[in-house]
DNA sequence: CCAAAAGTGTTGGTTTTACACCCATGG
DNA sequence: CCATGGGTGTAAAACCAACACTTTTGG
């Protein structure tokens, strides 16, 4: 057995974490080992395509950001034969639709913290993706695929924070972001919790767009 | 026809511009067009022995700075069927070795700013390749690879000057180098020019460092 | 002695960091 | 009225950009 597999490290964040997209393997090799989702490349299919399907049809999942991570090609990196692996790594928020109708396929969102052996090298591909998403985070402006349209600024802090595990100063973290002129105030506020409304902001563009460097 | 190619931007430098190794193709398709070096992965190897095999054999390439680029799967990039291409960029400075009995190869360096049309997806890879190229020089060390294991400060500032097309204050440029403490100074001086000898300086290690950020 | 590149500091502006209090709301 | 997180400014330190002259050599 030879070929072409995707695999994808779908990243989002739940409350003062972030999750891991991992599905239990049904089947050999491996059968009931954690691995993260992923397929074979379709004769008419690129590779981003390919990720794009199996996050959709393993776990419902739609509307990401997916970017290529790395191939990997060690010889033994599968004992079903010679597979190449493009590995892929996507952020997104968790939305109600996740999961729909997938129960049978045990669809998971762990959190990173709680993760331990992953089957094949899965593990080494996340460790990748983690080292990317905390570069990528600090030039560019893909938090905003983590966050609501409209977001307060301490939820997009939170972001930061949890991703580079650190706290950070309110008042530097808002004067730096403001100042990249990536995001712009709306006229709305986040009510209804028993303190002053929070300001609502918006990305100016969901374009990915370069910084020269954030922290 | 399927399979997976690697295919290798290698640069170098030489006096005061930055070189690509290219082949022209000795066959069909496109035959003698210029490309990128390349070859198919073989069973017993990853994409790393590929890259390194085929600058090895078509050009006599050893020695370098080796770094995956990007994997490229567009169903059409290739007219003989599904090729899928695993990228890599690498760097190193010119030898005389390179070459030796590579006459009817025709493996050729070529001045960047001189490459026009490249066949198959080559300028696209290219371009990725220098990208990440200006990338990885200002966060990281790999200047190493482009310079003798002994350098004057000014031999180390050209490399700066040529990749990012810019003129840079010699004083500065000093200052701020020597402070990321990536390099020492050595007792040696490059004599011989008619003026002032210049100290020689070597890195402090050839294992890839990440800087906070450089310019 | 001349031409060429080597080598070397200071200043002003900008950016970054550290730090603490009042505000608006819901309960 | 109280608890909660929202929102705001300033001063000191670090960093960065601009800038010019003296030194050492080979020919």
């Amino acid at each position: 057995m030879a070929g072409i597999a995707v695999d994808v490290v779908l990243f989002t964040i739940e409350d003062d974490h972030l999750d891991v997209l991992l599905i239990k393997r049904n089947k050999k090799p491996f059968k009931n080992g954690w691995a993260l989702p992923g397929g074979f490349i379709q004769k008419n299919e690129t590779a981003e395509k390919t990720a794009l399907r199996v996050l959709k049809k393993e776990a419902g999942v739609n509307n990401i950001y997916l970017e290529q991570l790395y191939t990997f090609s060690d010889i033994n990196r599968d004992p079903r034969g010679r597979i190449i692996s493009i590995s892929f790594f996507a952020l997104a928020r968790k939305d109600k639709t996740w999961f729909k109708g997938k129960e049978l396929l045990t669809p998971t969102l762990t959190p990173l913290s709680k993760i331990t052996k992953l089957i094949f090298d899965h593990n080494k591909i996340l460790n990748y993706a983690i080292q990317r998403l905390k570069a990528k985070l600090e030039y560019t402006n893909i938090a905003y695929s983590l966050l609501e349209p409209e977001f307060t600024l301490t939820e997009l802090q939170h972001v930061y924070e949890i991703i580079f595990k650190a706290k950070i100063d309110k008042r530097n973290f808002r004067k730096k972001y403001l100042s990249l002129g990536l995001i712009q105030a709306t006229e709305k506020f986040k009510r209804g919790a028993k303190q002053r409304p929070a300001r609502l902001f918006e990305f100016k563009s969901k374009k990915v767009a370069q910084l020269k460097k954030f922290f």
